[in-house]
DNA sequence: TTCGCCATGTAATGTGTTACATGATTGT
DNA sequence: ACAATCATGTAACACATTACATGGCGAA
């Protein structure tokens, strides 16, 4: 719980009860599918999640067997829908950004440094990668100019753009500039030491 | 834990007293200058995990008071310092992206159309300050072509593209772009529905 | 009948921050 | 005397994943 009394993960069920009501498997899925890149759940999070926005009264669960398969479906209470409306109209505050592979670079230096061209070469071919699994992704989806669409564009983007700069990075790196000239090792510490 | 048994708060603790022997105090001060825009770590990780890395072997404290002021300073062992090599020479793993802005955008369609532009602005916003106070971090340590400086370039790239991204969308939303076709809400999921 | 999917849920574990408590030293 | 910084540490809480357990349904 936060500020607006909002979990993390109360804001994606909340934002995808929004355009309908769903399961928590159905949740799940939604998330697999689409904001997982940039926001993800896990059963362990949307069920126990679930029950709390019920008993908040921000949504409502309806039960919906399909056969003898018992089966709940939520959708928004207005209540809910208020509360994401106020959620969405505040500053985004929440950035979250954790790479090993820059962990990694950071300490070459100091571990070994002959290494460096090949982390940045690895971390290069991930991203493009995963820029390369979005693609695909965009190819099967219908067109849309929406803010949701414009996600999936980011998401290919900014694989684009790591897979760039590492490339170029593993480059340099092979080409000897980063061996140069070996200073103190800790010089490599953002503000120098002290 | 995981795989190699490092935790993640382990992994930079080693990568650090790869260069020199510090305290706990240090180590953070050092995460807080440093590695904190990719690998973050607080005292409530980085105490209890020195105690760990200690009782396993991988480091050694020593009692080096400063007056009356207690204080201990850790190093590798022999053994620390194969960990951090083993370590190094896996190909990296982890990579975490988590961003409210974009989970806004996301639902802007079924939730508020109208804010898809403001929210864009802002992340641009958001962006351009970060690249700015790395730019000064830059300006202000010793210039190098290393590994660990590579890794502020990075930062201060990754928020150019970034800001400049998100202004643009912020264009385009503002341009009208996105309200002229509304399909059903959920068409912006990225797959679209099954 | 077996496999894959639909569906719900919990337990164990791991990861991580915040806030607090304690106390010494240094500089103003 | 006070504030800032050095220094260590814990408790409470929040967040998150993994693995498992349970069971129905539909198709091969």
């Amino acid at each position: 719980m936060n500020d607006h009394g909002l979990s993390a993960t109360a804001k994606v069920i909340l934002g995808l009860l929004g355009s309908r009501p769903r399961s928590g498997y159905e949740i799940k899925a939604a998330v697999d599918r689409s904001t997982r890149y940039f926001w993800a759940a896990s059963y362990g999070q949307i069920y126990p999640e679930l029950r709390r926005l019920a008993e908040a009264g921000l949504i409502e669960g309806t039960d919906a067997p399909t056969g003898g398969r018992r089966r709940t479906v939520y959708e928004l209470t207005n209540a809910g829908r208020h509360a994401l409306g106020e959620w969405h109209r505040e500053p985004p505050e929440r950035f979250d950004y954790r790479d090993e592979a820059m962990l990694k670079l950071f300490f070459a230096t100091a571990v070994e440094p002959a290494g460096a061209a090949g982390i940045a070469r690895q971390r290069a071919e991930m991203a493009a990668e995963t820029a390369e699994e979005l693609r695909a992704v965009e190819a099967e989806s219908p067109g849309s100019d929406q803010p949701g669409y414009a996600v999936l564009r980011f998401g290919i983007d900014f694989n684009e753009f790591v897979a760039d700069w590492f490339e170029r990075q593993a480059l340099a790196f092979e080409e000897g500039v980063p061996l140069r000239k070996l200073p103190r090792p800790e010089a490599a510490e953002i503000e120098g030491e002290r």
